[in-house]
DNA sequence: GTCTATACAGTGATAGAC
DNA sequence: GTCTATCACTGTATAGAC
């Protein structure tokens, strides 16, 4: 017999497609037990708080990925003392992406729901913000063309998207004082990873450097 | 004469500060118009809503970071057809770094703005949240270690940021459906960033690889 | 234990007097 | 321009029904 859910699952679920189609802030507890056809109080009951009912929608989503990361770790150091780098990075960085760019059902809401939660940095200021500046990258886009002939445009800007949420990321969360050293290793980074695409796929042999990774 | 500035700047000085300290959700217009000892409703008169008002403080600040961008970009553009990558890349990192990891009066407040703003998505879930992830972070800076030996373990947790910054940047804003393209190109930028510390700044010369970027 | 009804203090926003 | 008064709404807490 296939019951409805218990009422804590019809709040989580509700929840997340709540959370993924309005935001965090603009969804109200009321809403939330409204769709899941539970009473208001249901939530501070099993949650204890609105706070604590975000956490609990991501920690569901984030336990399977992390799984799914580690598994893939764990194969990508198996079998060999000399594990491969890009391996590596793609267990840390394959899951994720496949979780928020896929097409699975649960997938593809939970994309929408990180979207809000980490780009909706208070509703749409972000995107205001980077409309409002977007002219800036393109410059930048256009004086890296300059310095990197041949660099394919559609990758630099994904690499230029990497760069940014690098930077952003390191702004928020780095409590290092030592801004110098900071940026010199950003930029040292920056640098290879784009010379890296230059170098990789130019199809055109006039200075193929494959062997950069020797 | 020096008077008090006017009430529109006092509430921008305000907010700024309080926003600073508290996050934007839980600092409320009453906190703010108290503290520039202004009306509640002048909040509303001179910036329409608490979110344009948010907009309004943010907006003081990038402009000023902004335009430092781009005459330092206008400085590593001129004078050279070819001009220096790296002297770009540092012209989009260090006037965001300075601002945020300075110690310049103004510069440091805004930094905690911006941490707040772009880290504390929505209250303390993303602290709550990486630390209980943490775990996952220290194995893939274990596994790292291991393919790239002789790494320096500062340089690869800076590095380790920047990867996860990217990552979450792409995550959130990226609308391609290609997850499969995004993680090749993600994986390889990485990849790059990552082995060219290594190359470069190995103290015992055992197989300096400077040549790299010949 | 699970859930409900209800009350409460505090929020952003607004209309209209001065 | 500025202020007071008021509105609808929020998250949270509690007392009690099943």
């Amino acid at each position: 017999m296939t019951a409805t859910p218990a009422t804590c699952d019809r709040i989580l679920d509700a929840a997340e497609r709540l959370f993924a189609e309005e935001g965090f802030h603009a969804t109200s507890l009321r809403q939330i037990t409204q769709a899941a056809e539970a009473n208001l109080a249901a939530v501070n009951y099993h949650f204890g708080s609105k706070q604590a009912l975000i956490l609990a929608v991501f920690r569901r989503r984030l336990d399977a990925l992390n799984e799914a990361r580690l598994a893939r770790l764990d194969q990508a150091l198996a079998g060999s003392d000399q594990p491969d780098l890009e391996e590596i990075l793609e267990a840390l960085v394959v899951p994720a992406l496949a979780l928020t760019h896929g097409n699975a059902d649960d997938g593809h809401r939970f994309m929408r729901i990180l979207m809000r939660a980490f780009a909706d940095r208070d509703d749409h200021l972000h995107r205001a913000l980077s409309a409002e500046y977007a002219h800036v990258m393109r410059r930048f886009a256009s004086a890296i063309v300059i310095a990197l002939p041949g660099i394919d445009e559609l990758k630099l800007r994904r690499q230029l998207d990497f760069i940014v949420g690098a930077l952003t990321h390191t702004m928020a969360e780095s409590c290092s004082k030592d801004a110098r050293a900071i940026a010199d290793d950003l930029v040292q980074f920056a640098a290879a990873g784009l010379r890296s695409s230059v170098s990789v796929q130019k199809p055109d042999g006039a200075s193929r450097t494959l062997e950069i990774h020797s």
